[in-house]
RNA sequence: GCCCGAGUGGCGGAAUCUGGUAGACGCACGGGACUUAAAAUCCCGAGUCCCGAAAGGGACGUGCCGGUUCGAUCCCGGCCUCGGGCACCA
């Protein structure tokens, strides 16, 4: 009998797969239709192991599907555009589209020799005009219905590389690349507005029950929504008005003061003349600091100015406090220091009266004596004719008085901001817009795009976009022929994956993004798999264009993923040797370090990363153990959506379990090949007799067939057990 | 601080949805077979503790405390620990 040899075995049928098209997309019959999909790849230079494991248990939804009769949609592609190919470039001096192509070519021969059942013919890659000209014509929409804006909003500036960077790209204040503290910068800045769905992408959220609660959890906090009344205070000796947005209706009667958020407009109007300079300077330096030093201690100025509490007409001081955000509700809150934390904090601080209005039931507490914010219910005090309800009721009672009065209304406020999609980047798609000099901000025709990424253009990494340097940024405009500025800020690359699931559905179309029919045919997608990292802004994003794309007409579904599986981190401990700092596997072999023979220190294991050097690469796995054990590793040595640490032994344990059911069919070759299909019933043997069973004799039924008796029953039973496991499993 | 998730042998983890022999499978470990030897492979053993020369037998065991139940790893309540997410959101 021939030695297990899984390259051999491998390469041959995946040759023959491919030569027999086993992957094609067949249209769905009458058994149904099964669309899985994994989150395709960034083209970094080489598959990590976390690729494979993603892509592992993809393969084998799909091919459970297969098998039992479905048409499944099975694609894979590149999300191509992005940062590094620009580094890259001025690293190496590789042009971004050769390094991405070159990348893409290494990378998809990776996964053939892994031999995943992909339908190649429906590979898409963002960065190809014929993807990309799709972001441009569904921008072009969004701009139509008034989805896409440009707005005046501050983004992180990096002085060090003088560029802006998205916020994954700030650690901790710092840029990722050369630790510069990152500044706020103004810019005009395209959104998309995403806040338009934000009730429906929350609300959509109950109806999504194969999503792990734990993503859904993350992403209602995301949203944000909080339920509340908009008061008006007004200013004392002005016309201006302090609006104010609260969830607290019932503690109204206890507002002893009101804060502004620094860069709030009636700042500068309502301050007093003598208290301008203070105040100003004040805003100047919150306004300046960066994310992590404004989580600084509570701060403060006094305006000068008072406005009036419409529910008792006491005048109450306005302050400008660095705690509160311009960007979320009003930009103004009022303050009640005896039922809010940071109220009381506030007080404290600045010595400003503090008024219980909600009781606890075991008695009213001292102002002057508390230590704490009373935030919990109770009995309503000190508020006039509310005296003596509880404190929820009244929070309904109050804000129904305000509306009556016409002093409030009702309102909701959301977490999420709309989506800046600008980036002053060259390798990306590009928005397909000019601002002519007669008619302003233009939207290229359709018939026009793509708008094309230009290819000669010099990356150094420094200064605004780079496209803003070349030839591209000189256009006619499209209504008057005259002279015209082009656009030169690229798409987020969030863009680009947020529909291309769609696109697979039908990858060739001329016409449209995606034909209609075919997703009709194919969405949702059955069982989308991805990483964990992705629970908030991938997928919070594909939902929205889903709904968007809808609203467009272009398809009528609402959600994207019916079901929705997070795989865990492939982790392993890393090694660091004393003098030469973290160490690859290779270099650690035998526990010291190869370059000065000090023992190593193992560190926790943790997520594999190119920083610390704990990582393994896939190619030498597959070459020593093949591409079947590589995969039946990093299936089998954790579930799924848990962590997996990575074991080299127990990788062996994989290769010597398939060398054992090679060996086993091997060795039973005869015996398999002569057997018949089975049909349920005992085997029959050459004779025509009925074969001897475990316990001796064939027992007949009352039908007077035979029955299954001792071992082939087990067995028997022990197949179909094994069937219902698989089947509840995947 | 708030919100999720998870705690089971030396290790990764089964069983938990649907309460009914806890520890499948794999790793590591020990013993044996094959071999001149080794590798590879195969077989056997093993939760912990106690009794016994052995065959066997007993007690305790799924983070901790309590509840429901004939019966709880599983259901309920409270705590502890670890992991993750969000965090001045008014």
């Amino acid at each position: 009998m021939e030695k297990y040899d899984p390259k051999s075995i491998e390469l041959r049928w995946q040759g023959i797969w491919e030569g027999d098209g086993a992957f094609t997309t067949r249209d769905p019959g009458g058994n149904g239709k099964y669309y899985v999909l994994e989150m395709f790849p960034y083209p970094s230079g080489k598959i990590h192991m976390g690729h494979v494991r993603n892509y592992s248990i993809g393969d084998v939804v799909a091919r459970f599907f297969m098998m039992k009769g479905k048409d499944v949609l099975h694609p894979m592609g590149w999300d191509s555009f992005g940062l590094p190919a620009e580094n890259a470039a001025i690293q190496h001096g590789i042009h971004p589209a050769e390094w991405t192509r070159q990348n893409i070519v290494f990378m998809r021969n990776q996964l053939k020799r892994l031999g995943f059942s992909y339908d190649w013919k429906r590979e898409v890659a963002t960065c190809a005009p014929e993807y990309y000209r799709w972001n441009q014509w569904l921008f072009l929409k969004f701009f139509e219905k008034g989805l896409a804006y440009k707005k005046r909003s501050s983004v992180n500036w990096c002085p060090g590389c003088s560029t802006v960077l998205a916020n994954e790209q700030v650690e901790g204040g710092l840029c990722w690349r050369c630790d510069s503290p990152v500044e706020e910068k103004k810019l005009d800045q395209w959104f998309l507005r995403i806040t338009d769905y934000a009730e429906e992408l929350l609300e959509c959220t109950q109806g999504l029950t194969g999503w792990p609660e734990r993503v859904l959890t993350m992403q209602r906090n995301w949203i944000g929504k909080s339920v509340g009344v908009e008061v008006s205070f007004p200013v004392a000796g002005s016309i201006e008005a302090i609006r104010i947005f609260t969830t607290r209706p019932d503690t109204i009667f206890g507002v002893t003061f009101v804060s502004l958020a620094p860069d709030h407009p009636l700042v500068e109007k309502i301050t007093a003349p003598q208290r301008l300079e203070e105040v100003r300077e004040f805003s100047l330096r919150v306004l300046s600091m960066t994310g992590r030093e404004a989580e600084a201690e509570k701060e403060g100025v006094f305006t000068g100015a008072y406005c009036v509490n419409p529910l008792t007409s006491e005048k109450v001081p306005v302050y400008a406090a660095n705690f509160v955000l311009m960007d979320y509700g009003t930009g103004a809150v009022m303050a009640v220091p005896a039922h809010d934390g940071r109220d009381f904090e506030f007080a404290r601080k600045y010595n400003l009266p503090v008024k219980v209005v909600v009781s606890p039931l075991d008695g009213e507490p001292d102002p002057a004596a508390m230590q704490a914010a009373y935030v919990d219910d109770g009995v309503m005090v000190n508020s006039g004719q509310f005296d003596g309800m509880s404190n929820t009721e009244a929070m309904e009672g109050i804000a129904e008085f305000l509306e009556r009065r016409g002093l409030g209304k009702k309102g909701v406020t959301y977490r999420l901001r709309d989506w800046g999609i600008s980036r002053q980047r060259y390798w990306g798609c590009p928005i397909p817009v000019v601002y002519c000099e007669g008619c302003g901000t233009v939207p290229m025709p359709y018939e026009d795009l793509p708008v094309i990424l230009p290819e000669d253009v010099l990356l150094t990494g420094k200064g605004l976009s780079p496209l803003a340097n070349c030839p591209f940024v000189n256009a006619k405009c499209p209504r008057c022929g005259g002279k015209a500025r082009r656009e030169t800020d690229t798409m987020d690359t969030f863009v680009d994956s947020s529909w291309y699931f769609l696109r697979y559905t039908s990858p060739e179309s001329k016409d449209l993004p995606f034909d209609k029919k075919e997703a009709k045919v194919w969405m949702p997608v059955d069982r989308y798999i991805g990483g964990i990292e992705h629970a908030v802004m991938h997928l919070l994003y594909a939902r929205f264009f889903t709904k968007a794309i809808r609203d467009i007409g272009l398809a009528d579904i609402s959600e994207p993923f019916a079901n929705l599986l997070t795989q865990g981190m492939v982790c392993k401990e890393s090694m660091k040797c004393p003098e030469h700092g973290y160490l690859f596997p290779e270099e650690a072999a035998g526990g010291v370090c190869r370059q000065c023979g000090k023992a190593v220190e193992v560190g926790a294991v943790e997520k594999m990363s190119k920083s610390r050097k704990n990582i393994i690469d896939p190619d030498r796995i597959i070459e020593t153990y093949g591409a079947d054990t590589t995969r039946l590793f990093s299936l089998f040595a954790a579930p799924p959506e848990k962590d997996l640490d990575w074991s080299e032994e127990g990788v062996e344990g994989s290769y010597r379990f398939l060398g054992r059911v090679w060996r086993l069919v091997g060795e039973n070759m005869e015996a398999l090949k002569a057997a018949a299909p089975y049909d349920g019933y005992p085997a029959i043997t050459g004779d025509g007799k009925v074969a001897m069973t475990g316990d001796g004799y064939p027992a007949m039924t009352g039908d007077g067939k035979v029955a299954m008796t001792g071992f082939l029953r087990d067995i028997r039973r022990i197949t179909h057990m094994t069937i219902r496991k698989v089947t509840q499993d995947i």
